[in-house]
DNA sequence: GTCTATACGCAGATAGAC
DNA sequence: GTCTATCTGCGTATAGAC
C-alpha cells in the first residue's frame, strides 16, 4: 500500500509510529511527523487534538501488537514445545518488522510506569498466561521441572535483547568482519529453540 | 559520600548522568540537571559550556564503564567456565547499580550510530575480545563446540534484558503477585550460569 | 565561582482563509 | 479537510552583578 493510498489519518498514524519510535515521547518533534506523513502540522492536531493523544494512539497499538504475540500460547492442539517454537518464530517475525517497539514500550514505561498499569491490565485479560499453562505441563510430567516465570524470562531475553541492542552489537561486530543481522537472522532463533529443547526435555532434575 | 561533600563539577555529573539517563539528550532538561545538583542553571554552562557536551561527558563515563566488566575474560589464572561466572557476577553488579545505562547507550546509538563508531573504538582495543577468547578454548577442547559469538549474545541478552526490561516485568508481575525485583535477583544469575555451564560441558555435539 | 535577569529560538498549539 | 500565518510558552544559552 503506497503513501498516496492512504488516509491523512494513516499516514499521519505511521508517520507518527516512526518518529515516536525513534525520539520517544519527549524527542519527537511535530514537524518531523508532519513533513513524513507529507501534510502540515496544523493537520496533526486537528486530527488528534494535542501532540499527547497522537502519542497514546501510537502508544496503545504497539501494545495490542506486541501482546498479541503471545496467544499462540493458547493453542491446544500443538505441544508445549512446539507452541514455543511457533512463538519463537512469531516473536521474531514481529521483531522483524518492528525492531523498535519493545525499546520504545519499556523507554515510555519506564519514563511513566502509570502508562503500563492503565492499558495493559484489560488487554492481558483476553490473553493465555504463559506461566499457569507452564506450571501445568510440568505437573503433569509433559515437560521437565524448572521455575516457569525463570524460563520465560529467559527465553523472552533472548528473543528481544538481539533486536534491542542491534545498534551495539552492529557496532562491535563490523569492525570484525561479521554481519550482525545476518547472524541474528540465521543463528540466534536456532540457539533459542536449542534453549528450550534444552529445559523442557532434561532428564537430571 | 555526601553531596556536600562533591566538587560542583561532580555534583553536576551525577544529577546529569541521573537526568540523562532516565529521559535521553532530547528528554532531559538543564533545570532538572541544576535542580538536581542543588545549583543554578547557569553554572551548568559556565562549566560544560552547552548541554551536548555536558551530555557527552556522561555517555563518555558510560561506555568506559560498560566495557570494563568485560576485562575479567583477560585473566587467565581462571578456568574459562569460572571466568564467565565471575563475568556474570560483574555484570549483575553493573545493573544493580545502573540499571538505565544500558538502555541508555542503545537508545543514544540507535538515535546516532556514529557516537558509538567515533568513542568505542579505542576503548575495545585495550580490551581482551572474548569471542577469539572462546574460539581457542573450542579449538583446545577446553570447552564444547559452538558458536561464540551466538552463545555471547545469548550470554549477555540473558544477563541484560532483565535489567532492561524491569519497567514491563515489573508491572506483568505485580499483577500476579509476584515481585520482579526478587525473582531476578535470586533465580536469574543461576540460570544464567547454568546455561553457561549447558553450553561449556555437553558432550552431544 | 555562583547568582539573577534576560535574550533568543524552537516547538506545540491556534486562528482563520480557502 | 487542508493550508499559511501567528501566538505563546518553554528551554537553552548569555550578560553581567556580586
Amino acid at each position: 500500500m503506497g503513501l498516496k493510498d492512504q488516509s491523512t489519518e494513516a499516514k499521519i498514524l505511521n508517520a507518527a509510529k516512526e518518529v515516536f519510535m525513534k525520539f520517544g515521547l519527549y524527542g519527537a518533534r511535530m514537524q518531523d511527523i508532519a513533513d513524513l506523513a507529507g501534510i502540515n502540522k496544523a493537520l496533526l492536531h486537528y486530527y488528534f487534538r494535542n501532540k499527547e493523544k497522537l502519542f497514546n494512539a501510537v502508544f496503545e497499538s504497539a501494545l495490542e501488537k506486541y501482546f498479541q504475540q503471545v496467544t499462540v500460547m493458547g493453542d491446544t492442539s500443538m505441544s508445549v514445545e512446539e507452541r514455543l517454537f511457533k512463538y519463537v518464530d512469531n516473536v521474531f517475525d514481529f521483531f522483524e518488522e518492528y525492531p523498535q517497539m519493545t525499546m520504545f514500550i519499556i523507554k515510555e514505561v519506564s519514563i511513566n510506569p502509570e502508562l503500563f498499569k492503565q492499558k495493559v491490565s484489560k488487554l492481558k485479560e483476553n490473553k493465555p498466561f504463559v506461566v499457569p499453562m507452564l506450571q501445568q505441563a510440568i505437573d503433569n510430567k509433559e515437560i521437565a521441572e524448572m521455575d516457569p516465570i525463570v524460563f520465560i524470562v529467559n527465553l523472552h531475553s533472548m528473543c528481544a535483547y538481539p533486536f534491542l541492542g542491534a545498534p551495539l552489537f552492529r557496532g562491535m561486530m563490523k569492525n570484525n568482519g561479521y554481519d550482525w543481522d545476518q547472524v541474528k537472522k540465521e543463528k540466534i532463533k536456532d540457539a533459542v529453540k536449542e534453549f528450550i529443547s534444552f529445559k523442557l526435555n532434561r532428564k537430571d532434575v
